[in-house]
DNA sequence: CCTACCGATCGGTAGG
DNA sequence: CCTACCGATCGGTAGG
C-alpha cells in the first residue's frame, strides 16, 4: 500500500510540473526530457507514471473542466435572482483561476494539442459552461433585473474577461480573489459611467 | 524590379501563411516543412526569403503591434470626451482584431516564443498599449464622466474582453465590427443591470 | 527507475 | 528554387 501511495504522489508529482511548464513554454514546446529533468528523473522514467505526453495535458484540462463546472454549479445551485447569481458564478469562476493559475492557463490554451476523440469532448465541455453563464444572463432578462441584451455576446465578453486573469493576476499581490470578483461584478453590472 | 516586386510578393504570401498556421497549430508545432507545403516550394526554399522562423514570428507580431498602435492613437487624437474616446478605442480595436484574426491572435498567444531582445521590446509594446486604455479611463474619472474605479484592473479586463473576441467571432457571420463594438461599448458603459 | 536505443522529425546550410 | 544533407532533438519502447 505503501508503493501504491507513492506511486501515486509521484504522478500527482509529474502532474504540477508538467502543468507549470505547459503553461510557461506550451504543450508543445515542452519535451519530455524538460520535463523529467524538472522531476529528477529519466525521460524514460516517467512512462511508469503516465502512458503518453498527451495523457498529462488530457487529465489536466479536464480535471480543471470539473473545477470550472463544480463552480458554476455553486451558483445555479442557489435561490437566488439572476444577478445574484451571476455575482457568485463570477466570485467561483475566479476563486478556481487565482486558486490554479497553471491549470487555468493550460485549460485555456493548450487544450487545442488535444487529439480526437478527446478534442471534441474537451470543445463540448467549455460549450456548456459558457451557455449556463448564457442562461443565468437569459433569466435575468426574464426576471427584468438585466437589461435586454444579446445573452450570447454577453456571455462571451464575461468568460473573455474572466479568462485572461490568468495573465496577469500576481497570487502575492495585495488584489485578493474575493476583492477582484466584487470589483468584476460591478464592472458587468453597474457599467463605467457615471 | 520585377524580379524585386515578385520576391517581396512571395515574402508577403509567406508571412499570410505562416500567420493562419502559427493561429491554427501553435507556433511550436509549426514545422518549416509544413509551411513550405502550404506555400508549395520546398523547405529549403523558404530560407531565399526569410532568415529564421523566428523573424517571421516576430514580423508578425510587431506588425499587428503597430496596427494597434495606430487603432488607439486615432482615438487619442480627437478632442472628444473620455467616454466618446473609449468607444473609439474599443471600435478601432475591435476593428483592428476581426481584420486580421490570424495575426490578433498570433499576436496575442505566441509572442512568447520570441527570444531576447525581441521578447522584452514585444512586452514594453504591449504594456504601453495597455496603459493608454488606461489614461482614458483616468480621464474620464477625472472628468467626472466615469466612476472612481480601479483604472487599471478595468484597463485589463476591457482589453481581455477584447481580446478573446479572435476566437469566438465568425468573419462570415451576420455580427459587424461596427455592431459588436456598439454593444460593447454599451456592455461596459451601461451595465449589465436595468 | 535506469541504460541503451529506435525511427521520425526538427531548423537550417552548402552548393548549385 | 532545388537536391542533398547536417547535428540535434523529439516521443516513446525494450529489457532489466
Amino acid at each position: 500500500m505503501s508503493k501504491f501511495k507513492q506511486s501515486l504522489s509521484r504522478k500527482e508529482q509529474i502532474r504540477e510540473i508538467a502543468q507549470t511548464m505547459f503553461r510557461e513554454k506550451g504543450y508543445a514546446a515542452t519535451s519530455m526530457r524538460d520535463l523529467a529533468t524538472a522531476v529528477g528523473i529519466e525521460a524514460a522514467s516517467l512512462y511508469n507514471h503516465i502512458k503518453s505526453k498527451e495523457e498529462l495535458l488530457k487529465e489536466i484540462c479536464y480535471d480543471c473542466a470539473e473545477e470550472f463546472f463544480t463552480a458554476i454549479n455553486t451558483a445555479l445551485a442557489t435561490p437566488l435572482s439572476a444577478d445574484r447569481q451571476l455575482a457568485i458564478a463570477i466570485n467561483e469562476h475566479i476563486k478556481v483561476v487565482t486558486g490554479n493559475l497553471d491549470g487555468s492557463a493550460v485549460f485555456l490554451h493548450e487544450w487545442r494539442f488535444l487529439t480526437e476523440p478527446y478534442l471534441t469532448e474537451f470543445k463540448n465541455k467549455r460549450k456548456k459552461y459558457r451557455l449556463q453563464f448564457q442562461h443565468i444572463i437569459e433569466q435575468g432578462i426574464v426576471q427584468g433585473v438585466f437589461k435586454p441584451v444579446d445573452a450570447k455576446l454577453y456571455s462571451l465578453s464575461i468568460l473573455s474577461a474572466l479568462n485572461w486573469i490568468y495573465d496577469w493576476y500576481k497570487p502575492d499581490g495585495e488584489l485578493k480573489p474575493d476583492t477582484l470578483a466584487a470589483q468584476f461584478s460591478y464592472l458587468i453590472l453597474e457599467g463605467l459611467k457615471r
